[in-house]
RNA sequence: GGCCCUGUGGUCAAGUGGCCUAAGACACCGCCCUUUCACGGCGGUAACUCGGGUUCGAAUCCCGGCAGGGUCACCA
């Protein structure tokens, strides 16, 4: 067998989408799996869509992901050029060659006319589909349309009868009316540069493609891509379509939600290692209980069986559940290195210990966007409502506030060396001599300190974070506002 | 609308005719740990879309309904 060799195809726009992403991956964990070749190809035909540096983004968050192309663009390979753009003059031989064979044809017809019988269809109700108008031309009646230099484009001459089927390693077998599959459908446009239908088929061939993995969205125009092999006498690839990723039940995770590309995922603070391993589980699962993978693990454990049939809905939850755990597992340093900016953007030259804050921010951190609103409190003393002094287990209310505070006080004054150590020591050994259980006094410290009811750290973190100075006025302002 | 695909808890999912009075994970709820929260530990609620078959036996096979999705471009 020959060896295997998938490929991801993206259209530079500017953008990834996450949907694209698993597709990439998948096609990637294939290759990997069966020790081929994953290639990368930039289909730019569309030259009305060409967006600057959109090449870029897809180059840069494949390898941010792990998803590393042995043949493309960037690094070249024996099946080049591997931007369908360079490629352009390699697809008119191949249309003609099709021509000569009478699966294609030269169709004269303008967009403007197309357009009428199109409207004229639907005004009757019915789908429009080409009329197979321009076959009826005799072979020198298009040899004059074509020296008169008539613009042209040329169309594959879909049978219209009969069944076509193939088999998807995802789907199973499928069959398709050809009076509803086929269409004759443009392979070279009139500005000479071949539709994306017809360039895929002739890359995957030239580019040795085994094994085409894409969305489900092709199972049904399968049939006119198999036609163009078998009018070509080539080998048809295999086929694995891949289910949707959707947002809910009735949609797909779509540009308009502000949430389908990769870097609004990055920018919101999910690790990649994260959104990529979550990401292979939509659709796919290893047939055990793991959840969680390297990349390396995914590529032992990918299997097409296990590649689901019904489209996945993209939870975000689970997702942030899933990069919570990642951010607890990575290293200390690199969290603080990436938790940072986070930081500076709730407490921008507050000189704050954020090695300490780190510390005590990593297992409560599940996207780093959230981290400022977690922390918003050490800028700034929250206006609270005093009825948060009140915590039954802790036996603590407005009136053992009141108490307990003043005996705080000169206790956290005394402290001469404002370290968490020495703020716990010294008022631990107050603790019991005021008859209190622990709860009474640090539940109201906290609160008194803090405004919130909860808080990443308990009394002494926060207070040794706060810096002696403001936990004394923070302490002082509490209690006038109690009374 | 034609054609095609899909249908297990709120979500991801295991399940390929008996091992299913249906696993695991997220979320949710409760308990424990704890100076709060989080982390962690333990436990709980919750599902085979419906109707017909086939079979000794069906979540698993067949048919139909219903629901959702996809596709019908000189876009990719």
């Amino acid at each position: 067998m020959n060896q295997v060799r998938t490929r991801f195809a993206p259209s530079p726009t500017g953008f990834m989408h996450l949907g694209g992403v698993r597709t990439a991956l998948y096609a990637y964990l294939f290759a990997k799996k069966n020790g081929g070749k994953f290639i990368l190809r930039i289909e730019d035909t569309d030259q009305e869509r060409f967006v600057e540096g959109a090449t870029e983004v897809i180059y840069d968050t494949l390898r941010d992901c792990g998803i590393l192309w042995d043949e493309g663009p960037d690094i070249g390979g024996d099946y080049g050029p591997y931007i369908q753009s360079e490629r352009k003059s390699l697809y008119l031989p191949y249309a003609r060659e099709l021509v000569e064979k009478g699966a294609a044809y030269y169709c004269f017809c303008t967009k403007e006319e197309i357009e009428e019988r199109r409207a004229a269809a639907e005004a009757r109700g019915e789908v429009f589909k080409y009329d197979k108008h321009c076959l009826n031309l005799s072979r020198e009646e298009v040899q004059a349309k074509l020296d008169a230099g008539v613009p042209y484009v040329i169309r594959m001459n879909a049978p219209t009868e009969g069944v076509s089927t193939y088999h998807d390693l995802v789907f199973g077998d499928m069959s398709f009316p050809n009076s509803d599959c086929m269409d004759d459908m443009v392979l070279i446009k009139q500005d000479g540069m071949p539709t994306y239908n017809f360039a895929n088929v002739i890359d995957d061939h030239l580019m040795g493609i085994t094994h085409v993995i894409r969305g489900m969205e092709y199972l049904s125009s399968t049939p006119r891509y198999n036609f163009l092999y078998s009018a070509f006498g080539w080998e048809i690839p295999q086929y694995i379509h891949l289910t949707t990723v959707m947002r809910d039940a009735q949609h797909k995770l779509s540009k308009r939600d502000g949430d389908a590309y990769y870097s609004d995922f990055i920018r919101k603070g999910f690790l990649t290692e994260a959104l990529v391993n979550y990401l292979a589980l939509v659709g796919w699962n290893p047939g055990t209980d793991q959840e969680f993978f390297t990349m390396d693990e995914l590529v032992q454990a990918f299997d097409v069986r296990h590649l689901n049939k019904s489209p996945g809905i993209f939870d975000v939850t689970k997702l942030e559940w899933m990069n919570s755990q990642y951010v607890q597992k990575m290293d200390f340093d690199r969290y603080l290195e990436m938790a940072t900016p986070w930081f500076d953007k709730a407490l921008a030259g507050k000189g704050m210990d954020y090695r300490r804050l780190a510390e005590l921010m990593q297992s409560r951190t599940d996207i780093f966007s959230r981290i400022p609103e977690k922390i918003a409190f050490l800028a700034e003393m929250p206006d609270y409502d005093t009825a948060i002094f009140f915590n039954k287990k802790q036996k603590s209310d407005e009136n053992v506030a009141k108490e307990v505070l003043p005996l705080l006080l000169p206790v956290l004054e005394g402290v001469s060396d404002w370290t968490e150590q020495s703020i716990h020591d010294a008022v631990m050994a107050k603790i019991p001599e005021w008859g209190k259980k622990n709860g009474a006094v640090l539940w109201p410290m906290r609160i008194a300190i803090s405004g919130q009811e909860s808080t990443p750290g308990g009394a002494f973190e926060i207070a040794y974070l706060l810096g002696k100075d403001e936990t004394i006025r923070r302490m002082k302002e509490s209690l006038e506002k109690l009374s």
